[in-house]
DNA sequence: TCTGGGGTCCTAGGACCC
DNA sequence: TCTGGGGTCCTAGGACCC
């Protein structure tokens, strides 16, 4: 069996946490820049909030009428809180899959001789207890069965265990095909040509070949899950094979002297993570992107730097970086996203070195003491001049909450 | 005025090789 | 007039996820 555990509006929980007057009242939370709501409490969506991404000026009057309290996205704290209720669910389980954010799988073999209905409960009230956060509990014989059940627990006292043939077809005799794990808006459309509305129509669907044609591997393997056939295992923490750092600028950006700075703080970000993960990479791509929401002339400007032996030295990078920038920028234009992708990722020890090359990595060790500083002294307390300072293209966070969790300054203070 | 960010997997089709 | 066949590797783009 698996369980899934995942948090309930797991970004307004955590506000929530540091910010008890707000229960009972609807809060969002706003993505980067302040530009869209991302995620909304129950309350909020009791009062028809809901809609993914929606553009924050949008919904300013309904905001203002209901009431709405509002925050800026306030990752350091999400991160933090998303460790403490992974390192309870690791008591559960010898084998946790931390999936997202804010949901994992439990491996759960075995455990078929407890009452899982009353394991599930005991955990949802560990971490409700050690955090303050509500999560829901969906435990069922393939990954893609309790995700329905976590789906399905959340109108159902937070726990829900689907064990028999029986409870699992009356489950997915009223769940929507479109609300399975792995099938959007596109694939729902095909299934619903072929009459496919509910879940257990599509478990029942018999022309396999159809589905392959239409939903490719991806879509077979869910009908099979749904068969109980487990088809996706569960998968260790893998090195990323991508690391990215994107932006939206806080305003259109005539200046290259600024996208300069963000394309280096980008470069900085992307070479952190990449270090932290022990691996080099052998591409570093570069875009910019005119403002995609005017009616004026688009221009989406991409390019690639390939390193001939694999690196994650940030001044080597920063300079590719720039060397890119050069080719992809055009004058005159107002920039309004820019962004920095790492491709080609290994790992350290296993990195080819160019027999001819004339250019290590001069500064491994100096990569290595600038992450023991940030470590120590916060993030970016050191970093390369070419970031800048003043960092006009910064993006807005009006509504920003404190670093509770992870910052001596910004300790929650009772009065 | 204001419109997110970071990932994964799969496939088709091009480039290349013999 | 007629213009191989089969294989691998790589990448761009679509779809999906949170």
């Amino acid at each position: 069996m698996i369980g899934l555990v995942d948090c309930n509006s797991f970004y307004c929980s955590c506000e929530r946490v540091f910010n008890p007057q707000t229960r009972g009242q609807p809060i969002i939370v706003l993505s980067n820049n302040d530009g869209c709501a991302i995620a909304y409490s129950k309350e909020a969506k009791a009062i028809g909030f809901g809609q993914m991404c929606e553009p924050f000026f949008e919904v300013q009057e309904r905001i203002k009428k209901h009431n709405v309290v509002v925050f800026s996205s306030n990752y350091t704290l999400y991160d933090d809180m998303s460790k403490r209720v992974m390192a309870i669910l690791n008591n559960y389980t010898p084998n946790l899959e931390v999936y997202s954010v804010d949901e994992a799988f439990l491996s759960l073999d075995g455990y078929q001789k407890y009452d899982l209905l009353d394991y599930g409960k005991k955990i949802r009230k560990d971490i409700l207890t050690s955090t303050g956060i509500p999560v829901g509990v969906g435990i069922a014989p393939t990954k893609v069965l309790a995700k329905a059940a976590n789906k399905i627990s959340k109108k159902n006292n937070g726990v829900c265990v689907l064990s028999n043939e029986a409870d699992i077809d009356a489950a997915l005799k009223v769940f929507p095909v479109k609300d399975l794990w792995g099938i959007g808006s596109a694939g729902t459309r095909k299934l619903n040509l072929l009459g496919i509305k509910t879940a257990y129509e599509f478990k029942m669907y018999k022309n396999d070949k159809m589905i392959q044609k239409i939903l490719t591997k991806t879509g077979r393997e869910i009908q099979e899950e749904l068969r109980g056939v487990s088809c996706l295992e569960m998968q260790q923490v893998e090195d990323k094979e991508k690391i990215a750092n994107t932006r939206s600028f806080g305003k259109d950006t005539y200046d290259k002297r600024e996208i300069r700075e963000a394309i280096a703080t980008f470069t900085t970000k992307t070479a952190e993570k990449l270090r932290y993960q022990d691996s080099v990479c052998f591409g570093l791509s570069v875009f910019i992107h005119t403002n995609a929401f005017k009616d004026i002339e688009q221009y989406y400007g991409v390019a690639t730097h390939n390193f001939i032996t694999g690196t994650s030295d940030t001044v080597k990078m920063i300079k590719a970086a720039w060397h890119v920038l050069d080719k992809i920028y055009r004058p005159g234009l107002g920039y309004k996203k820019g962004g920095v992708i790492l491709n080609g990722i290994v790992p350290k020890n296993e990195n080819q070195m160019n027999l001819f090359s004339n250019d290590p990595d001069s500064s491994d060790k100096l990569s290595e003491v600038i992450d023991q500083i940030n470590n120590r002294f916060g993030p970016r307390t050191v970093k390369s001049a070419a970031c800048g300072t003043r960092q006009a293209w910064k993006l807005r966070a009006d509504y920003i909450s404190k670093r509770f969790t992870t910052n001596w300054n910004e300790l929650l203070v009772i009065s």
